[in-house]
DNA sequence: TTGTAAGCGTTATCAG
DNA sequence: CTGATAACGCTTACAA
């Protein structure tokens, strides 16, 4: 392996210059700096990242956690994001937590050990106090996930906004009873959906039932949960679902058809995240957009900022808008 | 920051000591191991991963690259590579090329400054002469890619297997003009199933027209193929579609619908990745089925294998079997 | 069983 | 403008 030293004795100079010539200090004569470029050209030199690394004690690299990167809106959010870090020259590793706080412990165990410089988290499993004293290691910041508490930069888009959109969408097509699909409760994402779902029925729907279903991440899901609805009579179900992704709602629609069930005359559906899969059903499938890329850059950009400039971590959150998209199954 | 100085300093012995301890030499005495683990617990220390990266000239950082996180099979194969690479205390960079030769270029530097210590390779935009120079800076394998010269390992599934069968299987549904979509054509990959595709219809279909659709990525694209196509008069095109992926077939498939026109019996369909989506679809769509997680886990052996063992790379090509899965849309 | 000291490649300080 | 030298945190001969 050749040095930083190689290139100082074949070029007769010391350490000390060829350093100041690879980073470009003002202050050496231009005849050193043409036969230390020489020199090192003809050895094919490359500075020796890890030395540097150690140098400055930071290895420019950031972890991106996510649930898993099966779900296309986590691998798009993580695609921007990382398309985001390395732009500004860090790396990202991408991390799946798959809803487990242990895993997500060992990503913020990294943290302490200096392995990555700081982390944007999009989903949380453990609870914030535990969360929080990882602050002591390096920066973290939230994306596409919420939390009161949480003395941190805050990206995500306008949930309770998207949802009231929604419902008073299919309101406005006549349904009261409307069903809701969503992943896992506690993430508090989740909840402040389920808490508009709540006020916006209390309000306007004066219907005393909840039409929760839980666990809903795939197309199976969303035909289970029409399989199990059909069962119940038809005053005593809901007559539109309001689900979670655009996968569970191409679920819905295919299990409709499957029975006779006409989308939308006879059922509403509305999914989420506008993934192109909206426009392979048969009716396309209404949905909220959410701006991905956007999220993923102001994320990126927020962390790098308090990286660069060396300043505390604060709260701050920032809101993008989600845009309602009316398609055919509504 | 605490050092293992600290430490050293507080327990009162060297600080090779409390390496050794750290390390889980034998040969140190107990009073001192149980010292100075405590005093480690005291200052709530933690070993400083860049310097031992530095000392050992390597920090377990792996880069995978694929064309995108966009479409599901590639986030699936790096999802089963990066969960295989982080059990092995490996972190993994997953990096997009967008099937762009200079971001491929960019991942392959990182190697030469020692910022990863291997590559995963799952596209190839460079040409092999290129790529080749840098193995002289760490371990590079293939996977989901293949290359006759390439003297490295290359684990792929069986690509002109999986062709026949599906070919095979439209043959004998009656079908002789079959057209082939695929994304782009310079991937060695895709050169191999369309040699599969030329071949076979040349032998079996007696046709000298190519029915060839390039540059289908997504369900648009499915769907523009089939707006195209009608275009045509019926027996001046194809009565099936073998596409690339199961987006493009999705598309299809719902093109085909709006334009009245009955899958399977007017039109046969098939896809590739046997992704959830084969279920949304009405007909469900039939597909070959490639066992990702296997082709990941066994990749991300192989790269580890030869960076422990420090041994040469050397060509292996290691074959996994498709499988086609027949649904409704043959 | 333990400690001393050298060394990994780079950069920054300081004196010339 | 340049060079010697210390320093970053950790591991490992080697010596004791």
């Amino acid at each position: 392996m050749t040095t930083i030293y190689d290139i100082a004795s074949k070029a007769n100079v010391s350490k000390s210059t060829v350093s100041r010539v690879l980073n470009h200090h003002p202050y050496v004569s231009e005849k050193n700096k043409q036969k230390v470029w020489q020199v090192i050209e003809e050895l094919n030199y490359t500075p020796n990242a890890l030395a540097r690394s150690f140098r400055f004690m930071r290895n420019k690299t950031i972890a991106v956690i996510i649930p898993n990167l099966y779900h296309s809106f986590f691998s798009l959010l993580a695609s921007g994001i990382s398309k985001e870090l390395r732009a500004q020259g860090y790396k990202t590793v991408i991390s799946e937590s798959f809803y487990n706080a242990e895993n997500e412990k060992v990503i913020l165990e990294m943290l302490k050990f200096k392995e990555i410089e700081g982390i944007i988290l999009c989903s949380i499993e453990n609870d914030w106090e535990f969360i929080e004293e990882y602050l002591n290691y390096g920066p973290i910041v939230l994306c596409n996930e919420f939390h009161e508490e949480a003395t941190i930069p805050v990206i995500c888009y306008d949930e309770r906004g998207a949802t009231a959109e929604a419902l008073n969408h299919l309101l406005n097509q006549g349904h009261t009873r409307i069903g809701f699909c969503y992943d896992v409760s506690d993430s508090p994402l989740q909840k402040m959906r389920q808490e508009s779902y709540e006020q916006f029925r209390d309000h306007d729907f004066q219907e005393t039932k909840k039409w929760f279903y839980p666990e809903c991440f795939t197309i199976k899901d969303g035909m289970n949960v029409v399989k199990n609805l059909v069962k119940h009579p038809q005053n005593d179900r809901p007559t539109a679902l309001f689900t979670g992704n655009d996968y569970v709602a191409a679920g819905v629609i295919k299990e409709l058809k499957q029975r006779g069930l006409d989308v939308p005359r006879e059922f509403g559906v509305i999914g989420y995240d506008d993934h192109q899969i909206c426009l392979a059903t048969h009716p396309t499938i209404s949905t909220i957009h959410i701006p991905i890329d956007q999220l993923g850059v102001y994320t990126a950009k927020t962390l790098i900022k308090t990286l660069s400039e060396n300043k505390p971590l604060q709260r701050e959150v920032k809101t993008f808008e989600g845009k309602l998209i009316i398609r055919e199954s509504t």
